[in-house]
DNA sequence: CCAGACGTTGTT
DNA sequence: GTCTGG
DNA sequence: CCAGACGTTGTT
DNA sequence: GTCTGG
């Protein structure tokens, strides 16, 4: 699963994640990061630059910018057989920024699906594993912007997904896929061997990882994707 | 060769 | 673009 | 992923 | 129920 998480460490801890990274703005906190939306990620492009990709893959052949709804997520264990992954992961893989994800859950008679908070014990951000692509519209000129305000030329991104671990499955079949800190390196280089990359696509050991249910008063806020300081509450 | 797909998740 | 199915 | 819409015509 | 927008 993953579709939607959160983002909103300092811009020195992000920074802390890739070696020579330098962000040069500062980040809106968010809380409810969806598809569609821009998410912070580096590609191996360029790690020491942030990338500002569109959540939901438009692969580069895509003649409809709406594929990108069906492309948020990419399976792990198919990466290497899909035509739509197989090249993005020999040759254009990225990494995510964010510091938590939701799974829902949905209580016995109540109408609403409560969302859960996963993160890290230490607090810190982490990295998604994904993978990038760019588009450039064929319809119209390549400087006029759609109605939606999207641009013409479109880098984007999925995250990739893989089996859970102990704690995420008691809410999913799926997690996404969190590359290990002594990772990233090899996540973000020039590697071609497939099967040597996608051994960093498993399941986050789960001793570092906690849940919480997003209380009432932090699920307005979530709604209104504000700020937002009151903790949550633990189950 | 061309034509057509290219994807995941959750829910039933 | 690249793979699969016919 | 969830939330929210789901429609057209004519008139101003 | 299903699609769209974020």
């Amino acid at each position: 699963m993953c579709g939607r998480f959160a983002l909103s460490a300092k811009t020195s801890s992000i920074e802390a994640l890739v070696p020579g990274l330098h962000i040069h703005e500062d980040l809106e906190p968010r809380y409810n990061i969806a598809p569609t939306q821009n998410i912070a990620a580096v590609t191996g492009a360029d790690p020491t630059v942030p990338a500002h990709l569109r959540w939901g893959l438009i692969p580069s052949w895509a003649k409809d910018k709406n594929i990108a709804v069906k492309m948020i997520n990419a399976r792990a264990e198919t990466l290497g057989e899909k035509p739509a992954f197989r090249n993005l992961l020999k040759r254009r893989r990225c990494l995510i920024f964010a510091d938590g994800y939701y799974e829902w859950r949905k209580y016995e008679g109540q109408k609403r699906k409560i969302p859960f908070y996963f993160k890290m014990k230490s607090g810190e951000p982490f990295t998604f594993a994904g993978l990038w692509d760019v588009w450039k519209n064929n319809e119209q000129g390549l400087f006029d912007d759609f109605e939606d305000g999207t641009a013409p030329v479109i880098s984007s991104a999925t995250n990739i997904t893989t089996s859970p671990n102990e704690l995420t499955s008691k809410f999913h079949n799926r997690m996404p896929a969190i590359i290990l800190p002594t990772d990233r390196e090899l996540w973000l280089s020039d590697e071609e061997d497939i099967n040597y990359i996608s051994e960093s696509l498993r399941p986050y050991p789960e001793e570092e990882m906690e849940t919480y249910e997003v209380s009432s008063i932090v699920n307005n806020a979530f709604n209104d994707n504000a700020a937002c300081t009151v903790p949550f509450n633990t189950i």
